[in-house]
DNA sequence: CTTTACGTTTACGTAAGCGTCAACCACGAG
DNA sequence: CTCGTGGTTGACGCTTACGTAAACGTAAAG
């Protein structure tokens, strides 16, 4: 990274911007601030959004595309942003990653395995569909 | 086991047999067959899985690992089995199994991209654990 | 005959992840 | 002053994916 120094990185957002941007309701994002997952700044009893609430939301919903439940998806996005801590914190955290690693190669090759098999019914369909059309014209 | 011949096709499996093999409940095996992912043969009441049904249980299973839902599972694993059929049904077979596929990558990109974070935190955590442990020997 | 193992249906319970009001500010424009 | 826009807190509702009895059937073993 070169840019030591960038313009200080002072955006906000609202609701309802992070709601537009990630394409979900209000209702949801006060729901992961209610689960822990997010700690906007309070401007009076209004909610603001920094990039790092914006970062984490962000997060979140790839946890979610990855079928992780809310509970998983708070240890994962917590181990983000770990202080250093004692000895104990980061052997854990560092089993932490070992258990999710080995998830997420789980399901890649659950995908590959998947990927292939959704290739070999479309070449089966499109061989149908051919063979069809060929004897109609 | 209670399996009843041992020649290729004509195996089958009871209840239990598939819940220990697949370590799932008998309540989440007779939850699919009501939602239609699984069709058992009865014999009396009892309930008799044959090959068709085993393998569809590793799909139904591999599924959920990759975060689907049960009805989606649904239109998966029907797509599997399904007929020549006529034209109409082709096409949208084709037009389900792009749209199946482009999330499969979507997930993929997902998976990669997380794998790569904790990468980098795992480094940033035994940076850590190396320098405490440098200090106290 | 009773126990044990394995199966069945029916039905209520529950946790997660929001949707959907209702009722209430706050504020700038017309 | 009123209206529209955008925010807030409850609180109840709903779906999914099962868990958890309860009450019963059946067939072999002791």
């Amino acid at each position: 990274m070169h840019n030591i120094r960038v313009t200080a990185d002072t955006q906000t957002w609202s609701i309802a911007d992070l709601a537009a941007e990630y394409d979900v309701t209000l209702r949801t994002i006060r729901f992961y601030e209610d689960r822990g997952l997010l700690t906007p700044e309070r401007r009076g009893t209004v909610r603001v959004y920094h990039p790092r609430d914006r970062v984490r939301l962000g997060l979140i919903l790839r946890g979610k595309r990855l079928g992780f439940s809310l509970d998983e998806i708070a240890t994962i996005v917590n181990m983000y942003d770990a202080e250093p801590g004692e000895e104990g914190q980061l052997v854990y955290l560092l089993h932490q990653i070992a258990t999710r690693r080995a998830e997420l190669e789980q399901r890649r090759r659950d995908i590959e395995e998947t990927l292939h098999e959704l290739a070999e019914v479309e070449r089966r369909c499109q061989a149908d569909l051919d063979n069809l059309r060929q004897k109609t014209h």
